[in-house]
DNA sequence: TGAACGTATGAACAACTGTTCATATAAGGA
DNA sequence: TCCTTATATGAACAGTTGTTCATACGTTCA
């Protein structure tokens, strides 16, 4: 875990980091990964967390799956979702060390 | 540097994160990014580099600079424009790690 | 089966984004 | 000063994005 760019990579690796950048830069998005970094939970649950509707919550959950960024599994009528991996933490917290470097 | 989340970040941070990653996540800026991780570079040289028109890389590196991403000093007629800090190159590192773990 | 709950989906709309084009500003050389 | 080179800026346009609303799907329990 050394994070350096050994290399420059391909295009098509920088455009997929490029889509994983634009699926992170939305506040919403971010704040369910935020929120799901502490607990699983489902959707129900995150609308009232962020104080949003189900329907804008669902949608953005569909993106965050199909980036491979969050899972998720049917509990009874609910379904809970949690992060993909432990990546997902460390590419946040990459960030957040940066913000609160800079200032 | 353990890269983790040892606590829930404040809103205000939550929407700075977020302002960082939108601005990552526009394929035009990140190959800007990924240029400037090799050399100093002037805004013909982006040019050319990415095959872009000057006024398109100017657009982009304001958007960068405003992100405190990047710097410029001016040389003679040009600007050459260089990382901000190493904490860049750490967060696309990240990403890239990401990226090529999952395949 | 039917009602209630939880979630997903599609259409539609306003708001935003990135590029292009035209033009302006700034520095160096004749 | 005038011309050239280098970069910046503003307006405008097409394309994309995120939310809302309405509706459909899937599960549980009576």
């Amino acid at each position: 875990m050394t994070h350096e760019i050994t290399m420059m990579p391909s295009e098509s690796i920088q455009t997929e980091v490029a889509e994983l950048y634009k699926t992170l830069g939305d506040s919403t998005r971010l704040h369910i990964l935020l929120a799901l970094s502490v607990q699983n939970m489902n959707v129900s649950a995150i609308a009232s967390t962020l104080n949003m509707t189900h329907s804008a919550i669902s949608h953005q959950l569909r993106v965050l799956k199909s980036a491979r960024l969050v899972r998720h599994k049917r509990e009874g009528k609910s379904m809970v979702y949690s992060l993909a991996d432990d990546h997902v933490k460390t590419i946040i917290a990459c960030a957040l060390e940066h913000i609160e470097g800079v200032g």
